[in-house]
DNA sequence: ACCGCAGATTAGAATAATTGCAAACTGCGG
DNA sequence: CCGCAGTTTGCAATTATTCTAATCTGCGGT
């Protein structure tokens, strides 16, 4: 029998969080959010996220991972990126924001500040969407390249 | 040995285009060229095009499918557009534009038209790209589903 | 504390899209 | 009509993701 460790406030946040989109606080789920959401915003894929928690100690399969991260943002928790074929990110920062797609490094980055406000602020508007249909979700991807 | 078919106007446009892109106007080049610039725009994955090409008896390898739309993207005659993790379409409308996808019916559709052109206009100035990096490409897709 | 079970996890196989490769083929300039 | 660089081909290999069926586990009820 494990000795039950300390529970930080982190993790007990973290708990609740899970509890609240209706998630069990498993052993997997609480290791891959605790990953995941320490501070600042990530971009992160299945490979990777699955190969840090095998760094950090914890037993969980690809399976798993794949299922968790599709859970999460089912639960509005992560927001999905796809930006290359064969290849999908998964957004810690679930507000309405737009990206840069480093693509000699295949790194993502998220837009914020002022110069994306003005790009913002023209979206909601349009276009329309065709009749009958309601727009799910915006992605706005620049593709950036050395110089 | 094949009779010598009579040209059309559009297969000599065609071999005119690929030359002057420096692509040798090859069989399955013309066959694969023939079915995606044929009139109004279209947004093809390799497995499609593939079909069609089987479809209309042009004999041609899944290989050849992907070298050549890949061909024709490098050279500007097709725009790649990312839009699911695993599926990745091409488009032979390369002009500044952005699309809708059909998450129902994974179906791509161009945005042209009014709506659109106050977003384009504001494209250009903004975000900024950071230091030392130049902006390859913009892409906008607005996701929809059945209301 | 202990039980039981619905929900979660697992390894490994299966699927899907795409790319790599080495051998065979073919436009096209000479 | 020759020759070769550029193309094409079938097939194997890779990569990302999903499926499956057996096993495990959080947690409410006792």
């Amino acid at each position: 029998m494990e000795e039950a460790l300390p529970m930080t406030q982190r993790e007990a946040e973290l708990i609740e969080r899970l509890r609240h989109v209706g998630l069990r606080p498993t052993r997997q789920r609480l290791a891959l959010g605790g990953l995941l959401f320490q501070g600042d915003d990530r971009h992160v894929t299945a490979e990777q996220l699955h190969g840090e928690a095998l760094a950090a100690g914890v037993r969980v399969s690809v399976a798993t991972v794949y299922n968790t991260l599709h859970q999460f943002t089912e639960a509005g928790l992560l927001r999905e990126v796809v930006v290359e074929a064969g290849r999908c990110y998964f957004d810690t920062n679930t507000s309405e924001h737009f990206h840069f797609f480093f693509e000699d490094d295949a790194r993502l980055m998220d837009i914020h500040g002022t110069n994306a406000d003005a790009l913002t602020q023209v979206l909601p508007g349009l276009p329309v969407a065709p009749e009958g249909m309601l727009v799910e979700r915006v992605d706005v991807i620049i593709r950036l390249r050395r110089a």
